[in-house]
DNA sequence: CTGTTAGCGCTTTCAC
DNA sequence: GTGAAAGCGCTAACAG
């Protein structure tokens, strides 16, 4: 290990405050202070400029280390999901590092099942080595986290849900994205549209399932719906199987693209041609669903924007905002591929 | 922010060393020793036993800032990648994640584009913002991290590639896999196989290049074959338009998933089923392959396998060992599903 | 407006 | 075999 110096520097390491400090002629506190736009103190121009052209000189960053453990925080976020197959998840992990890399925090990814159990997630935030938890689309089935959520939830925030007892949410309109496909299919003249849902205990399947209820009702057509057992391909390739046996249907909404994936298959494999003899339609955009057989219609939804809300919100709080819930409104953008069209005649 | 009493600790924060200390009635420094195996002082049995006892009942973890900036270490290590889109990275990272955190590490992620010119990853390592690099599958065209690698090569490993100037890498044996793919092709009848690669200046890429030319010569077929301009399903749509104007081709092997997916697309857009006419494989397993349409055979490699040893190789070497280049060796696995069969008669 | 001071929790010589 | 003490780089009172 590199060692320094008793009174001179003989290793020189990352600059430090005392390096700029000394430099600029003055304080390290000062340079802290000017850095960090501390505003009970307002420097002089000059000095400022002097501090600012030696932080530069010297490429100065802020040892977080040292940072964390004077202020008693980690400044690392952690980010908890089910998995990183869906790139959903992908693109919003991308982007919530970016805006948080930006905000000065770090972040690191867990999932409940994997970290074992004395390390869990919450554990983790009960111990200061995380500053918050942001959870991404996921049913809360660790224990701890749950006790959390009761007695600590100024620093969990759940992404595209809400949870009994965490005060702190970011959504996105998926009740309204609903509508729209149902609409959609409706506009060119589908009357027998099945909707394929995973677990309606999900919060945001419950979005989508009223707001595909909600269509129904309003255009006057009969809700066809099946609930799948989970939320994987396979689950809406069973799911469809049993739409088909069960409804004449001419048209499927199906909840996520994973279920829409799956839904394809059991349609390809029952020998149904999409979209002459059924149409299919889901939401959120994934570059997936391009190069799907045949690229799936949707409708979007802001999805990274649900990213940077979530991120800022959260480290709002960290520092002292109270937790809220927030909707990130958006009208959903529809991206018409090959996957819809109108029923066949016969029908 | 909560604030701690003078001399009493008022508001308790996460136990310290100093408070186990207390509790097995030893000095914190040798709670620390104890924990950290210090080698060079042995603690007698029984106050090692009272120590670790006092550790369990109070929860301890140890504060990384503290021990971050004690050691001018950050304990995280910064993972590269050009997007998590792909499937494979997720797995990658995830279970990287899980090594690292077993083995006391944080990871951050970052790519070249996003993080911003001043902030390139290179540079939080010179910073000490993160203690090592794990770049994941991609040309390194990041100006400081190519000085970087020219000077201190030591805390840099490329993951199943290798770089001129970097000394620290561990592969898996794509040229063989990409051998079997051909054979397995051959051995159904199959004499015509395009080999469609993205660019081969990505030493991935070359190395299932050598593999599927190797295969060929054994197997005295001429090597037919097309350059995809890229990595996307774009670029193998593209690539595979091509190969169906110029070859009279019965097979195709697509060096990855990505590709493939777009040779399926292009495929289907020339109405050339699949494998009835012709057939299709590729190498490396996800999730996806099984869901495509038709599902994907391939041959699979040990990605996971290939993520833990990076994580403890790049580890190592943090902790002083040499850099090296290391092969993780392993059978290609045969996934057999419904993209390959024997060629059509009339060829 | 700026400097001084103390101390976060940890590791590590150096004593005993 | 164990304790004492110093100091990593930073921030936040408190002085001046």
């Amino acid at each position: 290990m590199p060692v320094r110096g008793k009174s001179k520097r003989q290793v020189t390491g990352p600059p430090t405050l005392k390096d700029v400090g000394k430099l600029a002629g003055v304080d390290p506190s000062l340079v802290s202070r000017v850095l960090n736009n501390d505003s009970t103190t307002s420097a002089s121009p000059a000095t400022k400029k002097k501090i600012l052209a030696a932080v530069k000189a010297l490429g100065y960053k802020v040892n977080f280390s040292a940072r964390g453990l004077k202020m008693a925080r980690s400044s690392t976020i952690g980010i908890l999901l089910p998995d990183l197959k869906n790139p959903i998840y992908e693109e919003m992990v991308r982007k919530i590092q970016e805006r948080a890399m930006e905000l000065g925090y770090g972040i690191v990814l867990g999932s409940h099942a994997e970290i074992g159990a004395d390390k869990t997630f919450a554990s983790l935030l009960l111990q200061g080595q995380v500053d918050g938890i942001l959870a991404l689309g996921l049913e809360i089935n660790d224990a701890s986290l749950r006790r959390l959520a009761e007695n600590d939830n100024g620093r969990v925030l759940t992404v595209n849900a809400r949870f009994k007892g965490i005060s702190s949410s970011v959504i996105l309109e998926d009740s309204r994205c609903a509508e729209y496909c149902v609409n959609h299919l409706n506009e060119l003249g589908h009357k027998k549209i099945v909707g394929i849902f995973s677990p309606l205990k999900l919060d945001i399947y419950k979005r989508r399932y009223t707001g595909y209820m909600k269509a129904c009702d309003k255009l006057g057509i009969e809700p066809l719906n099946v609930i799948a057992e989970g939320f994987e391909y396979h689950d809406g390739y069973v799911a469809t199987l049993e739409a088909i046996a069960k409804y004449k249907l001419t048209a499927i909404f199906a909840a996520s693209n994973f279920l829409a994936i799956g839904t394809l298959r059991a349609l390809r494999e029952s020998h149904l041609t999409v979209p002459e003899q059924v149409s299919v339609i889901s939401m959120h955009d994934s570059v997936i669903t391009e190069y799907l057989s045949p690229p799936l219609t949707i409708f979007s939804l802001p999805t990274l924007e649900l990213a940077t809300t979530a991120i800022e919100q959260l480290v709002g709080m960290i520092v002292g905002e109270s937790p809220k819930h927030t909707i990130v409104k958006s009208k959903p953008i529809l991206v018409l591929r090959s996957s819809t069209g109108t029923p066949p005649r016969s029908v």
